[in-house]
DNA sequence: ACCTGAACACCGTTCAAGT
DNA sequence: ACCTGAACACCGTTCAAGT
């Protein structure tokens, strides 16, 4: 009895409790609200009590990474290497938008979490299946960038903030400040075109979705091209 | 005399003053040493002091962003479309080699400053003087994404950390740990391949400056090529 | 041996007391 | 009116005292 209090007075912590309450947090209340001290306080705990799971929080942030890099799908086998690649890429997309403070998360940490070198190799492997040479293949994942795990790579990508993960894809009107229209008038012109989405120019505003797919689209065209005139590094990418 | 004692003091404190001291803070200890005391400390000020000319730490890290991206070339006028982009693209990098925190602040702080509008609004008019149509420059302004302001956008980018800016272009042979070579296979090929620079594929080693030409150069010419072909939006950008 | 409260060395920012 | 020290409400993490 007195064993099984211990054991189940609160489900006893575990790295992996630890860090699916980490990722929820950061999830709900935004990456800036995940303090050792409020994620001790989520799981019932005192906040050294953590410590005995995750060495600090750097290595915290390691894992919910990895959480996370998890959740993306493999790609479906026996398909060609342009679409293996891209099926990967938008699911991958798809998690990232489900938790906003990764990417940053990520590129902060500054070296590969297992799960990411795991879904490189794998990356990799797509292009080397699909007959590309070493070296193009190198400097294509470079190319790819951090888009290769889904970032938008938007210069401001108002959706990774904090707890706001919703807002549909399509941004509302939205018109610029008439002062700050004045001094970029090329801005304006840009934004009222996304706005007027019902007449206009595109047959729909700023979707996030299309430009995701239109830059990766973009991408592996220009891949593929290189691909099939045989690309090697005495030529340049043109 | 009293008066000189007191406007010389030590120099008065202006918003210039400060900026320029946090970015030198930022460059030389790093991000996460950008503490308010301690850039008062650097100024030989009482930390309150800084509030009579920044309003709050985030406005001093828009601040330091309006500092480096003003440092940025202009175009050279009378290029074409593709050389004037480029070329202030590659000026844009030279400046963030330099000042290798500023990547990760401009992402996090997700508005747009002052000088990144004006830098926006004038490679969007490059752009449309190319004779771009509205709507195909803004969907190539999101493709290029944060790649416009020089950003490498490398999943694991070393030199964007602390204050070791230096260690030459080209990684030193870093020898993969022989645990992960194996768990890691294709990731293990590629290294392999980009450390043996002197003989095999490329000619050279996982050259930084290379990669961002090559990535560069696949976006511009795709970008040229929808261009030239008359992209409108039914198609998909092949 | 394990757990944990208090403490340490920091933050950014408020506020009231000094000039 | 201006300036600034102390204080407040936080951090991540160490450490020694408790069981």
């Amino acid at each position: 009895m007195a064993e099984q209090a211990e054991t189940l007075h609160r489900t006893p912590l575990s790295r992996e409790r630890v860090l699916r309450a980490a990722v929820a947090l950061a999830d709900e209340a935004g990456i800036e609200s995940l303090s050792m001290r409020n994620l001790a306080q989520d799981l019932g705990v005192v906040p050294m009590a953590l410590y005995k799971h995750v060495a600090n929080k750097d290595e915290l942030l390691d894992g919910m990474i990895d959480v996370v890099v998890g959740e993306i799908r493999a790609p479906e086998p026996g398909t060609d290497w342009k679409r293996a690649v891209r099926g990967r890429i938008l699911s991958a997309r798809e998690v990232l938008q489900r938790h906003p403070w990764a990417p940053l998360a990520i590129e902060s940490r500054n070296m590969a979490t297992p799960a990411i070198l795991a879904y490189l190799d794998s990356t990799i492997g797509t292009f080397r299946a699909g007959g590309f040479t070493v070296d193009l293949t190198h400097h294509v994942m470079h190319a790819m960038g951090s888009r290769i795990l889904g970032f938008s790579q938007e210069l401001f990508d108002a959706d990774r903030r904090a707890g706001r993960s919703g807002r549909a894809d399509t941004d509302p009107p939205t018109a610029l400040p008439p002062e700050i229209a004045a001094r970029f008038p090329h801005v304006a012109e840009i934004a009222m075109a996304a706005s007027h989405d019902d007449e206009s120019v595109l047959g729909q505003g700023c979707d996030d979705q299309f430009e995701f797919e239109f830059a990766l689209d973009l991408l592996l065209d220009g891949i593929e091209r290189l691909h099939r005139h045989g690309w090697a590094s005495a030529r340049r990418p043109g």
